[in-house]
RNA sequence: GGGGCGUUAGCUCAGAGGUAGAGCAUUCGGCUUUUAACCGACCGGUCGUAGGUUCGAUCCCUACACGCCCCA
């Protein structure tokens, strides 16, 4: 629906088409068991596909192959006393051919008062028809569940992007596209996974509520635990519990799972969103970025069978090394009139981000100037895969400073077509600087950076217990999933995205 | 938060200041190799919600709801 409220409730203003429906299911009640579980099917259409490619009709019926195949009738053409029907199941439809004199006695006359939408097993033998098409002639066929709503009509679809989205169970019905997303969607986590163990990677599940929020820059959403009378929040990273398992010994460990961060919605934002992020001591950012080119040359060419990926129209080769260009480098690459030799000047950066027309505020450093600057006129035009390392110190309160200019952070994030898809770092395992960072934290957070981190005591404890020298990084999956399904919106790559509540009583 | 566009039958879409149309689906009839099956007949709507202007509004105006896109 596209105007806020859902028509066809059940009762009394429920339309003709679903009371038909109804009185049909009712029919059924009365006639036996309206919802039978006692069908097993033994094929899917897809492996019947495969099996018998190269079969003739002649061969086939020769061979007498018997079926049991399921699934929701797609498509029902009836001749008079035969039938064809398609059944669609988890891989693909298949036909059937339903002859009345073939059929046990009514079962004929019952089946043409079943529906399109309707769920059916059938058990026959395979043969082609005179066009080549495999089919199963059906000996028997059960009504298996009785569907009361009716499909969208079969040549164009379901398009209404509202009605895809908030009943996503029509819209896997009915568009394939939307189920090849979702099939590529989770054959990139297995990708990653197995990659990720392959590395020795061992993955670990820590808390989506939490006392204190931390691991990035971002609101919260705040929830209750009733029973405790307190407050938590809901993890706006998981970051700072992985590195406690760094401490703690486990020193390649990865986490695939949730962030919550409570802001707005767009085609590149939810505010639940999956993340990948992974640690790795022994190891620094350099490693990371190896490890991503790596990991994105396997997994198109695992998933998409080319390394060539084509988003939006415009194509990327994930199977070459990619650019990398420092933080200041792409300032001067994108503002051909910025003077570096005064790159780090605030006055002069501030001066810079008024004539760009960049809004400030009295609190921000020279780091922080620049990735604004950076972030106004660099990031969309970074559309090969590129990565962009030395991140501003100030802006990157868990990496570790560079060894020799401490301005700058042993930190990267990674860009295809404009958009940041992953961010990695050096860690910080200095204790004593963790705690200054934090400390500069909540002052940015009295100075009304709402984004600004909390100082997290116990993390800081498990630094000063040693933490080895390690290596992070986390990407994330909806906008790589985006890239790889060439997916204009991020709702296009959620099975659920965040909707305002439909109004089901208007 | 600001701007633009949209919301008409189950679905996909036309339409106009004078009370609404098509295709598919549904229902009924015909048809034993179809492929959007076909042929014939019928049925289907508070035109997103609430106000306003008007003799009359689904159409014009305002607000609101929901969605999509762009901007911050």
């Amino acid at each position: 629906m596209s105007n806020g409220k859902t028509k066809d409730q059940g009762g009394e203003d429920e339309n003709k088409l679903i009371a038909e429906r109804r009185s049909k299911l009712n029919a059924l009640r009365e006639s036996g068991n309206a919802y039978p579980n006692d069908f097993r099917r033994n094929a899917l259409a897809s492996q019947l596909y495969q099996t018998f490619e190269s079969h003739e009709d002649e061969a086939l019926r020769e061979e007498h192959v018997s079926v049991a195949v399921s699934g929701r009738m797609m498509a029902k053409r009836v001749m008079g006393k035969a039938s064809f029907i398609k059944l669609q199941d988890r891989s693909g439809q298949i036909q059937i051919r339903l002859e009345r004199d073939r059929l046990p006695e009514g079962v004929y006359l019952a089946f043409k008062k079943w529906d399109v939408g309707d769920i059916l097993g059938t058990t026959g033998e395979l043969f082609r028809t005179r066009t080549g098409e495999l089919t199963v002639m059906a000996d028997e066929v059960h009504l298996l569940t009785k569907s009361l709503r009716p499909l969208p009509e079969k040549w164009h679809g379901l398009s209404d992007q509202e009605t895809r989205y908030r009943q996503r169970y029509v819209d896997l019905i009915i568009n394939e596209s939307s189920r090849e997303v979702f099939r590529k969607r989770s054959e990139i986590i297995t990708y990653m996974r197995s990659f990720l163990e392959a590395a020795d990677f061992i993955e670990v599940e820590t808390p989506m509520m939490q006392t204190t929020p931390g691991g990035a820059n971002a609101r919260p959403f705040k929830t209750h635990h009733n029973a405790l009378d307190m407050q938590l929040y809901m993890r706006i990273a998981p970051e700072l519990n992985l590195k406690r398992l760094i401490v703690g010994g486990f020193d390649r460990v990865y986490e695939i799972n949730r962030n919550f961060r409570n802001e707005g919605v767009s085609t590149q934002h939810n505010p639940e969103f999956t993340m990948m992020e992974a640690y790795r001591a022994y190891a620094d950012y350099n490693d990371w970025m190896d490890m991503t080119e790596a990991m994105l040359h396997g997994m198109s060419e695992t998933i998409l069978g080319t390394t060539k990926v084509t988003y939006q129209g415009e194509t990327f080769d994930f199977g070459r090394k990619f650019k990398r260009m420092t933080v200041e480098n792409a300032i001067a690459a994108y503002n051909p009139e910025f003077d570096m030799s005064k790159v780090r000047d605030r006055d002069y950066l501030l001066a810079y981000c008024e004539k760009i027309d960049v809004p400030v505020q009295d609190n921000y450093g020279a780091g922080k100037l620049q990735i604004e600057i950076f972030d106004a006129t660099g990031e969309e035009n970074l559309r090969e895969p590129t990565f962009i390392t030395q991140y501003p110190t100030e802006v990157s309160p868990l990496s570790r400073k560079n060894d020799e200019d401490p301005f700058v952070a042993d930190r990267f994030e990674f860009f295809v077509a404009g958009r940041e898809i992953a961010n990695g770092f050096s860690e910080l395992n200095d204790p004593e600087d963790q705690a200054e960072r934090f400390r500069a934290q909540v002052e940015n957070k009295a100075a009304g950076d709402d984004e600004a981190m909390a100082y997290d005591h116990d993390y800081i404890r498990a630094l000063e217990y040693g933490m080895p020298p390690t290596t992070g990084i986390g990407i994330g999956i909806d906008r790589l999933v985006m890239l790889l399904t060439d997916s204009a919106s991020i709702r296009d790559v959620l099975l659920f995205p965040h909707m305002r509540p439909e109004n089901f009583d208007p």
